[in-house]
DNA sequence: CAAGAATTGTTCAGAAATTCACAATTAAGA
DNA sequence: TCTTAATTGTGAATTTCTGAACAATTCTTG
């Protein structure tokens, strides 16, 4: 199959959301410009991504929405993946017991702090470890990425510590940029940031 | 001054925030070169961006880490934004509670719930007032955007609100979208498909 | 003061992403 | 059955974004 960029496949976990919902509230089919509406993109743009796993729809028809949302999960999303978060602060402790991870394929398996009160602890059913014991918990347990949500001080050094232990993808929500090796992926999600960028479209557009 | 993407403004943001750290570090002057090895851009695509806020480098030197800074902000942020919370959960709480706004020109003003044991109350400083109270609380006090932290089911019924209070953008928690009028900008951060993407990312590089 | 080295700002080319536009297809209805 | 209307899939056009390259500039050093 072939190569799809990293916007597409964004957008396609998009689809999915929607589709689920659709599928919810009882639709059987779905239309381009009908998905479209909902996400706020072009019918182009949704035809055209869709069309990069096959042609799915019906001319006159549209998309069948539990057909599509086959499609696109058996390319996206096989496995459930498997996350371990790295400090339990506010930001922490509200991922933790966030309940949108179950439906979407997303296990968190393991949470690692500095704080003894909180190591050896079980938070919405995930155990707190210390945080030197990363590299045993990774080799016992299957962990996909490593998510950084603890203070700007400590990320680059928990940043090293999730690469040291052989992960290749962060999710990092401290406020600072963390160097990694070529090959580990880094997602930054910056509250402030996201905040302000928002005010900044608004004003500048 | 020439329109700027949103995609330079965002990068923008990342500038202010990696010159805030070398401010801080004691950096007085810093090239093309080292912001992007930071942030993981190019050299040229760092200096295009600042491009378009003006001549602020000096060749053969380099940009001065308080000049640079101070242009960005001039022209990004130059007011405080106040920002209003919907819903008072796990997330919305650890947003209340989050310390990174405050050094990043962001400020809380208001939070709303349904929950009467929530209402009345003050968390970090932020004051949290029933739902309904909305229009008054906007008219009353400076409101710039508001955040849904709030369930699915409930997240439409919230953006209207925050639409019919005269607000012109929202950040999106909730994992559905919300359909607003033509003018508003809505930026949707939904912690599933953040991870997944990085998933994905990783499994179809 | 002149030569050399480093870094900016900018132009240009190429890549990537988006939108357009329409032939092909299909269901529904006359 | 034949026509009509709707919708897909896609190649081409357009726009946006990025990367490469280099002249212009300015510090440094001898």
């Amino acid at each position: 199959m072939r190569k799809v960029s990293p916007k597409t496949l964004t957008r396609a976990l998009f689809y999915i959301r929607t589709l689920n919902r659709l599928l919810h509230l009882g639709g059987s089919v779905v239309s381009s410009k009908e998905l479209a509406d909902i996400m706020g993109f072009s019918d182009a743009q949704v035809r055209k991504d869709i069309s990069n796993f096959g042609k799915v729809g019906k001319p006159r028809i549209g998309y069948k929405v539990a057909e599509l949302k086959q499609v696109l999960e058996d390319f996206l999303v096989q496995d459930v993946v498997h996350a371990a978060l790295f400090g339990v602060g506010n930001l922490g402790s509200a991922i933790l017991r966030y309940s949108g991870f179950h439906q979407n394929k997303i296990k968190l398996v393991a949470a690692f702090d500095i704080d003894k009160n909180k190591i050896g602890k079980t938070i919405n059913g995930v155990p707190v470890y210390a945080m030197k014991d990363i590299r045993e918990i990774v080799r016992r347990t299957h962990v996909d990425i490593g998510i950084i949500a603890a203070p700007e001080e400590a990320s680059q050094d928990i940043a090293d510590l999730i690469v040291g232990s052989g992960l290749k993808g962060i999710v990092n929500f401290a406020p600072t940029s963390v160097s990694v090796p070529k090959g580990v992926f880094v997602k930054d999600i910056d509250l402030s940031i996201e905040f302000l960028s928002l005010f900044c479209d608004m004003q500048h557009s």
